[in-house]
DNA sequence: TTGAAAGCGCTAACAG
DNA sequence: CTGTTAGCGCTTTCAA
């Protein structure tokens, strides 16, 4: 004997009920062709017992479990729980429950090969499909079903949902070019995202294309949060020469700018995400964030196709792209002409 | 055949190895008694096969399975990403995995027998344990360890990390009390919570204590969150004879006493929870938000207690009270003196 | 050092 | 309508 208690198993109710085991799980599964009056006694013997069904040896026999996956390796950022939140809204609003699961820490995880190993783990076991975000393979060693967030590479095998980066970027980018800036400065993030290459590739195109040089002291990479952003975000402000705006590429960027410029005395408006500013105090908003905010909403449609895929919906599409909005706050007033 | 597609187990392992399928399991689970080299071609084979094992099977014969459960109604609050955070922490230390377990919304369940479901659900079927938040039930059907965090009952069976709610509230309250406001609104949350009962108590003794009658119009009940508590906010700031001190009980209460005040148009400072103001631009800052803040540091401690627990660690107390601290950062220079 | 075989708890034919 | 039975993929005796 392993186990110093064992759980009460379907077998203890059978017997108590004095009925077969495949009597009880038919009552289980509400087959309909069980007498009112069994169906009644077992129901009955069930509560009384406190009995419920071990998941592990349900889902070894059944193809159904109405639970889907929710893969992340770290759950402690701001970009997990979002999607995590848009995830569960469409969980809640249907008959699946949520199983999140996590590492812990992404550095504790060698990437691709623990992925790899989740998705199977979880897919190939206890539930019905799993969602994925930000793999870094473009192949998973699975036949279960799998939809991806903002993949880290070019074509995946599985669907994905992933954000219009590269033509958010631009159109921020046209927008603050459009208004007169000429020094625009870009806080970047964790390069090994597609997303954040995406958005760094539209930065860049967008003054090309308008036939300006691209003066790399204005471009820094920090990783997504405003702690790192921040001191970022000063070392633009400070060059002799600096941006009269700043596209920070994602929300806690933003974030960090703010901070900076409190601290070196600038005034912004509370709900910057991207940021033209002449030293004075104006500012432009470009909810490039939303490429940022949205993430909820694409944790929510990748739940939304994953559900159909299991309900065998012929109709979910393969990739999902959420294209940007661009929402302007407040507009800038005062523009440094060059 | 009811699967399309059927994973590769380790049957295949066995087959592609030509060992047999007990061997592959003691590789698998890395018994010494296994000659170098058919564990070299085992590895092998698993590698290039991508094999991994089924959770499910796995979990129904073995005890260990270094996974924890941690079972929340509801996904979406700050509160329970907090404890997620504070869990997520302590699991990224240790060699144990995270199973985060919702239906997504606390309405969609009649708690006292979801709750009972889930915990055995995850407890006798995949995980070594699971936390558990704010149960409602004193006792569980299972005999899996177990955690909770915040019980909503008195006296449960089970071991538990509570916030000292009611010392904290007392404290909070001498220290207003102490500043001389005589006029103190308390804006409370979802009475369900044992924490938010013990809150209200720490309140009300305080003030009786003081020899003051409770003049029950300063007492408002919100849930929790701010988007509710700024209505209320409001509604206390704008009777005639207005409080001189708010005791919000919760962070996103206090958000929402700012929200409230910046619309009528009364200063306070960033990070208050605990507001002392004379419609001045006075406050007091009292950590009572620790009871919140500390709810991260919950998490941490219940994944500790329960890690303790599965490693059969003696020491790990039944009951553990996280004092929470008063922390004053803004004093209350001008006060309403009676 | 290895293999054969017995289950873990459950569901799904297949017979009655 | 109900019971018998055969596995699901895995770990763990027990023999060899």
């Amino acid at each position: 004997m392993k186990r110093k208690y064992t759980a009460i198993t379907i077998n203890d109710v059978a017997k108590a009920s004095g009925v077969s085991v495949s009597t009880v799980s038919r009552v289980l599964n509400g087959k309909s062709d069980v007498s009112a009056d069994t169906q009644e006694r077992v129901l009955d013997v069930i509560d009384s017992l406190g009995y419920t069904s071990n998941l592990a040896a349900r889902s070894m026999r059944s193809f159904r479990r109405n639970l889907v996956g929710l893969i992340m390796p770290d759950i402690g950022y701001p970009f997990a729980i979002e999607v995590m939140r848009g995830v569960n809204r469409a969980i809640a609003e249907s008959e699946f429950d949520l199983l999140v699961y996590t590492t812990g820490d992404v550095r504790k995880a060698e990437s691709a090969k623990h992925e790899q190993k989740y998705v199977s783990l979880l897919n190939n076991s206890i539930t019905d499909g799993v969602i994925i975000v930000a793999p870094v393979v473009s192949e998973f060693p699975t036949n279960g079903l799998i939809v991806s967030i903002d993949p880290a590479t070019d074509n995946p095998s599985y669907p994905y949902v992933q954000a219009t980066n590269y033509e958010g970027a631009v159109e921020a980018m046209r927008y603050l070019l459009g208004l007169g800036h000429r020094r625009i400065g870009y806080i970047g993030g964790r390069t090994e995202l597609n997303s954040s290459v995406q958005r760094l590739e539209g930065y860049r195109d967008s003054l090309r294309d308008s036939g300006m040089d691209i003066d790399e002291s204005l471009i820094v990479i920090g990783d997504f949060t405003s702690k790192t952003a921040k001191p970022l975000a000063k070392q633009l402000l400070m060059i002799s020469d600096p941006p009269t705006a700043i596209f920070a590429s994602n929300d806690q960027s933003a974030m960090g700018v703010f901070e900076a410029a409190k601290e070196l005395g600038i005034h912004i408006p509370d709900d910057l995400s991207l940021v033209g500013f002449d030293n004075i105090i104006d500012s432009a908003y470009l909810n490039l964030t939303t490429i940022d905010q949205h993430i909820s909403e694409m944790g929510y449609i990748a739940a939304q196709m994953l559900i159909g895929m299991i309900n065998k919906d012929s109709l979910v599409p393969k990739i999902y792209n959420m294209k940007t909005n661009l929402v302007i706050r407040n507009s800038c007033k005062r523009v440094s002409v060059i």
